[in-house]
DNA sequence: GTCTATAGCCTGATAGAC
DNA sequence: GTCTATCAGGCTATAGAC
């Protein structure tokens, strides 16, 4: 595809900075840090980004790329209603729990993100799956107000695997439950349950 | 009750950081901006506090005093196993609502909390509410795992107002959308749905 | 494209007067 | 209990050599 397959310190840079960026947060880690990791000084760091802010969009971005679209195929696949929404939440969940910078970076977004970045993050990351959710919510079951099932099904799924870190310390906290089948299989079986039409 | 209600500086420190820290993070507040906030200078902030991770710790203590009392109250309550959960949904729900710094602050430890913090806070202030909401989610149905149970309610409320920030962006979102009796049909609904026994 | 050196500012924290 | 002055170091970002 590209020219030479040249030693790319631009992507290096991005690929080191976004865990650093999902564990410290924008503030919490500074452009040295991030250049002695890369193995190139901060003043080196700066000919390939002209600010701080400019690299932290880069890396979200980077980070953000293409999990709209794993999504949206299962969304719009050819089974019908009950089985797209299983085949969604196996994705979703399989998705969110082996992506914890996604996560931490989506969490940090929604704390510190301007207008700007927020809605950018809005429009080409979660327009359209939280669109083709909707969708999908009013097919199986139109009585209930497709918005806020949508919102209710990323904050299970989200919330399982977020709260990790303090569910060590609540009782009955077991290892296995931030495990991506545990978990599926209990949203999975609420949502059965929930969205059922009597 | 006190010896003769004197201007509580320690007070107004602690006050005057708690909606810093929650919006803009440990690292993302000075001593200085707090200091100044407050009419004082860093120095006097040091005469009441050793050292910043002290402030930020007597903040958290703060905004997290007494949560759990308010919530335990309904979970006991005399009534059938139903109506406990519609009071302390409504309750809880309430709380989260209108305690943004609340929200903001766990969402923060969440993402940054050491284990001796995280172990401070799920003991101190969520060890008990999430142990009688599991016992009353066995109580409702038990063939369901009430650990994940308490995780998915807690879930669900919280990503309700978490996400408002993004949900402005995103189709079919309405200001409706985060107001706490909205909220509150909702999950009491699904929740409803999802736990009844057939 | 990378380096060293550095400007200019902000940081947490302290010393000592009042 | 609060102040001014200050320290030592970290921060983002730039200048200019190679």
């Amino acid at each position: 595809m590209s020219k030479k397959a040249p030693i790319d310190t631009r992507g290096n840079i991005i690929d080191t900075a976004i865990p650093l960026f999902a564990g410290n947060g924008y503030s919490g880690v500074s452009v040295r840090t991030i250049a002695k990791l890369v193995g190139i000084s901060a003043a080196a760091l700066y000919h390939h980004f002209p600010d701080k802010q400019s690299l932290y969009l880069a890396a979200m971005e980077q980070a953000f790329a293409d999990k709209a679209q794993a999504i949206i195929k299962t969304l719009t696949g050819p089974e019908n209603a009950w089985g797209r929404l299983d085949a969604f939440l196996a994705d979703f969940i399989q998705l969110m729990g082996e992506d914890a910078d996604f996560r931490a970076l989506l969490q940090r977004e929604l704390l510190d993100g301007d207008d700007a970045r927020l809605q950018l993050l809005a429009e080409q990351v979660f327009r359209e799956p939280f669109e083709a959710v909707s969708v999908l919510m009013h097919e199986i079951n139109p009585d209930i107000d497709s918005h806020l099932m949508a919102i209710s099904i990323a904050g299970l799924v989200l919330f399982h695997f977020d709260s990790a870190p303090i569910r060590r310390f609540l009782p009955g906290g077991e290892q296995t439950h931030d495990q991506t089948d545990v978990v599926f299989e209990h949203i999975q079986s609420l949502l059965h349950q929930a969205l059922s039409r009597d």
